[in-house]
Order: C-alpha cells, then structure tokens, then sequence
DNA sequence: GACGTTATGTCAGTCATGTTGACTTATTTG
DNA sequence: CAAATAAGTCAACATGACTGACATAACGTC
C-alpha cells in the first residue's frame, strides 16, 4: 500500500475535491428549482435564510456574513421585499438601521427550503453512520478559513432557537 | 437532552447546511485568486481540472461532468485552448471527437490548482482526525444524488493515476 | 452513394449575480 | 454644527449560465 491506513493519500484528497464540487451541485439543486418557481435565485435564498434564522438583521451584518457588495445585496433585497418576503423595520435604538425579518410568507419560504436541505443532510449523515453529524460539523468547520471561523461560530450557533 | 447522542438535532443539521455554506466559499476562494492573474474564471478551472484528471476526454464527456450546455462550455473552452492550456486531438477511432488534453503549461496550471486545493482539504481532514478522509468521502459521496452517484464514482475513481 | 444520425462548433440574444465608482439621504455622535 | 455612520441609488461592466437556431464534418446504414 502507498498510504498507511487512516492517512489520506493524494488520490483520496482529490477525490474529496471533486466530491465536494458534486456534492455541493446537487446539494443546492433541490431549493435552485423551488426558488424558480417564485422568480427567485440562489442569491435571494441566502438572504431569507439568513434573515429567517437572525431575525432582526441589519443590512451591514447581512453583507457581512454574504461578503457581497452593497449594490449586489441591494437588488436582491428589494425584490424580497417588495413581493412581501421581507420586512423592514426602523431600528428602535439607532433610527438609521433596517432591521430585517422575513414576513409569514417569507418564515413559509424559508422553512421550506431549509426542510429540503435538512433533510438532505440528514438522509447523507444517516448513510455514513452514527458520529456523521459531530464529524461533518468538525470538518465543514475546519474547511471554512482560520480567519472566518469565530465569527461563524458565533452566527451558527446563535441562530434563532426561538422554536 | 433534545436529541439522543450521535443523533444529529434540528440545530445541528441547519448547522451542517451553514457550514457547507461558507466551506464552499473559502475552499473556492484560493483558486478564484490564481485564476484571475490567467483572466480565467471558476468556469475555466473545472474545465481544466476534468482534462488534466481525465486525458483523452470528449467535449461529450465534458458536457456529461459539468452539466452545462455546449455553448457555455464553447466559451471557456476556446479560451483554454486558444491561450494554449488545452490541446485538441481529432479522435483516432471516430474522427468526429475532438479529444482533449491539457498542454504543459495548462498542466502546471492545473497541479497549481489541486495542489491548492489538496492541501486546504488536508489540512482541514488532519483538523478533525485519523479516520477523516474516508469519513470524508463516505459524507460527500452521499450527499450526491443517488441518481448520479454511480457516474461520479466512474469518474473519480478512473481518474488519471499516471504518476 | 444518398440519407439520417452524431459530435462539434458557432451566432445571437437573454438572465442572474457579482463587480466598481460616485453620489444622496437620514441619523447619530463628538 | 460638523463629521461619521447606515442605508439606498444610479450607471456601467464582467462572468457564466441559459435558449434557439443553424453549420459542418464524419460515421453508419440501406
């Protein structure tokens, strides 16, 4: 054998790579074709999401977390908002802020697609076995940039539990 | 406890959903990076990536892997080719293929980009542990759709050991 | 050898999502 | 009051997808 066991060779870690550009693909093909039928893209399920799972978000955080430019966001946003998937409301403390919440149509959207992927998740970790869901929390943690990690970690784990 | 251990919470998996998220982003930004001094997009480096796995590949076969349409591929395809990272060969049995290859240069390329990408997979795999990488591949794998798992596997698998 | 199929290439137009740069408005803060 | 901040907006552009239509060359079959 060319790699001892436990060790990735370089193979493997090309196989990982190509896995995770197929993975990926069809991981987000399920909500891609709900979100079409609503006139909706990729970019506008990311907004909702985000907004769904941090009620109250400001406009800085959200640009923060999607790392897009202000004019990106912009369209995106105002078209969520304009077909009444998200609300804004002025910022009690600093009247300059837009606080971002997703409206009952919007909370209905985002479950959905959040339900799909979920799911999806859930039926892959179920494959791989009982550990699958610490494991693949480590290593799609370890994946994502030392820099980023901390701040990831807070909005993960602050994500609204307000069942 | 809301979830029993080793079983994966509602929390847990739109955590796992997240995280892929912003894996995705970080794994893809490094090439991005490289990419742009080449005025070559995310597009071009699959194409790339494929050829150099799989030399002798039909634009069929291309085509088969991305899941494009031909005229998306025709584009950054002729760019590969014209600056001189891709090589056409009219096939030998059926003189209507065009087999690709990649040239010196876009093979150098292409060892830039997977050794990139390898080592960002590495080390994310060494972060969470001994038995990683296959832990790794089981999740990917199954997190493709079913429907496409088979194809994948031929393809990852088959690809170019010619050390 | 003519004809239908296949592999590839190409022209033209559209859409989604990202970018830069410049500027406005409302509000808070020093 | 002046400066800084949060947000919104206008204009132009790049990338990478898409559809639809059509062209060319080579293969295979009757």
């Amino acid at each position: 054998m060319a790699a001892p066991a436990g060790v990735a060779s370089p193979d493997d870690l090309v196989a990982c790579v190509e896995l995770l550009f197929f993975a990926y693909r069809d991981f987000t093909g399920g909500p891609d074709a709900i979100l079409e039928t609503y006139g909706f893209g990729r970019a506008h399920h990311r907004v909702l999401h985000f907004v769904y799972r941090n009620p109250g978000l400001r406009v800085a955080d959200l640009l923060d977390i999607l790392r897009i430019t202000k004019q990106s966001l912009a369209r995106v946003l105002k078209q969520l908002i304009d077909k009444g998937f998200i609300i804004q409301r002025t910022g009690d403390d600093d009247r300059r802020e837009r606080r971002l919440f997703v409206s009952t149509k919007g909370g209905r959207l985002a479950e959905k697609l959040i339900t799909l992927q979920t799911r999806h998740m859930a039926s892959a970790l179920a494959n791989v076995g009982p550990e699958a869901s610490e494991f693949a929390r480590r290593f799609l943690f370890a994946m994502i940039a030392a820099s980023d990690r901390a701040h990831v970690e807070a909005l993960v784990k602050q994500a609204a539990p307000r069942t």
